[in-house]
RNA sequence: GCCCCUAUCGUCUAGAGGCCUAGGACACGAGCUUUUCAAGCUUGGAACACGGGUUCGAAUCCCGUUGGGGGCACCA
């Protein structure tokens, strides 16, 4: 009788970018998705920095892409710098490690060294794709005699090593997204391994780590599902057993095609540095592929771990949809205390024009409290309403047209009066004052209050008008009414 | 060209054969509120790609078509 009394095995799953430049939304959601799945089972969240790439290797983008990641909240348990158990994480130091086992599958003749020019491979390929063949390699080094071989690699040319694809075998795999998928080997291409300058290929570096890293589950981009069967066939030579997998759908830009950069944002930094809360990005990119079934919107990440299951991801590609994430921004930035907003106001203001300028942090919570139903980013409390921090500097053309006729600057003359009498005032002070003035014009409040916006805003919208004057003060809002009458010319 | 994946409102999605007159959110329209702009509240329009089956019954299962996406490198 066959006992079923392995344990269940420890969950263990990576994040394995290459370190390019930045790190993209999609990786971002798919760091995520591991992330959630590790913490949700208790498991570990190892980092693997992929740079088998030589060519691509951009300096600093490990330190980067560990800083982003940092910045998102998701904090990994093995990798690069924090160390582990099954190090080094980083594939450019793990080049024996590779060689080791390309050398053994070499002895079994499940692969084979191939010196073929790049130049005579462009050259097969397209000959391939004259007589609409698949564009394989035709395995002329496979006929290469064992002395051939070595006097070959003797006269030092440069050479790969390709894993040999058996005939006609249908492999099969079970995707815990997809289901069953099935795909002949006749399709596959004879995978260079190790690449000439003694690199691995990441199909090759993959499947060794993610063994020797004892990675129970692959959760990664839908663009991986096709090379599933090389992998499968390579674990099979190792005699090893293939994790769990999970190919995740692509995120999309509008008009379907995979998301790049030529359509808008990709790199997390630029949604940082555009002020998106990492809250809002990381909820916004759960959500793109994933659901938790209920009308529930807002999640923590916190939330997020205990609802994520690999069960519930979605098989269709996502639009990276933008909108949204501006609302969520607008909800998580209205969820943040007046004192936390407060410190990234502060920041922010340091960051701009402003930043030699000091506000007392009374003044600015008041902006804060006006301001908080008009702003998606903090950013917006000083570029949607830099009449806060400094004085207009231009007038509104069309509020000019608007609000500001011929009899404007008389009737805020009598105002200017009506407010020079006021002592500490209050909101409902500078309400009464307003209509007194009206009431002795025989005036409409509102033909006072436009134009006052007009005259201390330079904008004809904001927050309420008696907000802005109590905020502003007496002394400010006198000086912006007087140059505003001097300043402002009717245009007809 | 070949292979694989995929298909519900404009977008993200709920939906695991009867709970569906297809639900929610974003976006959009209207109204209320209002000194403006927002926010808020109320409300409206908006989808099961198509064709065949299976079944008493299909958005849900099967097949095909079409559309979309991905892959086919000494890139990952």
């Amino acid at each position: 009788m066959k006992m079923n009394i392995s344990k269940e095995k420890k969950v263990r799953v990576r994040f394995a970018p290459s370190p390019t430049g930045y790190l993209h939304v999609g990786g971002l959601r798919t760091a995520l998705y591991n992330y959630l799945f590790a913490r949700k089972h208790d498991g570990m969240f190892i980092l693997r920095i992929e740079d088998t790439d030589r060519s691509r290797y951009v300096e600093g983008a490990i330190e980067n892409l560990i800083a982003t990641l940092q910045w998102a909240g998701l904090d990994y348990d093995e990798g690069p710098i924090k160390g582990g158990n099954y190090g080094p994480y980083i594939q450019s130091e793990r080049l024996d490690i590779y060689w080791q086992h390309a050398e053994q599958l070499l002895r079994a003749e499940k692969a084979y060294r191939c010196f073929c020019t790049s130049e005579r491979l462009d050259e097969m390929r397209k000959s391939l794709e004259k007589i609409k063949a698949s564009p394989k390699y035709d395995r002329a080094c496979l006929k290469l005699s064992q002395s051939e071989i070595s006097d070959k690699l003797k006269a030092g040319e440069p050479n790969v090593i390709r894993m040999k694809i058996p005939d006609s075998r249908l492999i099969k795999f079970n995707d815990l997204i997809r289901g069953n998928v099935e795909i002949s080997s006749d399709i596959l291409d004879d995978q260079v391994l190790i690449k000439s300058d003694g690199y691995p290929t990441y199909h090759f570096a993959n499947v060794v780590d993610d063994y020797l890293m004892e990675v129970t589950h692959i959760i990664r981009g839908e663009e991986w599902l096709s090379s599933v069967p090389k992998h499968i066939l390579l674990y099979e030579y190792f005699d090893w057993k293939v994790p769990e997998l999970a190919h995740l759908p692509l995120l999309l830009n509008p008009d379907k095609s995979k998301l790049s950069k030529r359509q808008g944002d990709v790199a997390v930094e630029d949604f940082r540095t555009k002020g998106y809360l990492k809250d809002a990005l990381i909820n916004f990119v759960a959500f793109l592929g994933w659901n938790p079934g209920t009308e529930q919107e807002i999640f923590s990440l916190q939330e997020l771990v205990e609802q994520f299951s690999l069960e519930s991801v979605n098989k269709a590609g996502a639009v990276f949809n933008i909108d949204k994430l501006k609302w969520l921004n607008f909800e998580y930035l209205r969820g943040k205390s007046d004192t936390e907003v407060l410190q990234m106001l502060k920041e922010e203001l340091s960051k701009s024009k402003y930043y030699q300028t000091q506000f007392d942090d009374k003044y600015l919570l008041g902006v804060i409290e006006a301001m908080r139903p008009r702003v998606n980013f903090v950013k917006d409390f000083i570029e949607n309403c830099p009449y806060f921090f400094e004085p207009p500097i231009h007038y509104d053309v069309d509020v000019i047209k608007k609000r500001w006729k011929e009899d404007t600057p008389q009737q805020l003359k009598m105002l200017v009066e009506e407010f020079t009498k006021l002592e500490n005032p209050n909101k409902a002070d500078y309400e009464a004052a307003l209509h007194k003035s009206a009431q002795r014009l025989n005036i409409g409040n509102g033909k006072l209050i436009h134009a006052v916006r007009l005259a201390i805003s330079g904008t004809g919208c904001g927050p309420g008008l008696y907000d802005i004057l109590f905020l502003l003060g007496k002394e400010e809002n006198l000086k912006r009414i007087r140059t505003a009458i001097d300043e402002i010319k009717p245009i007809m």
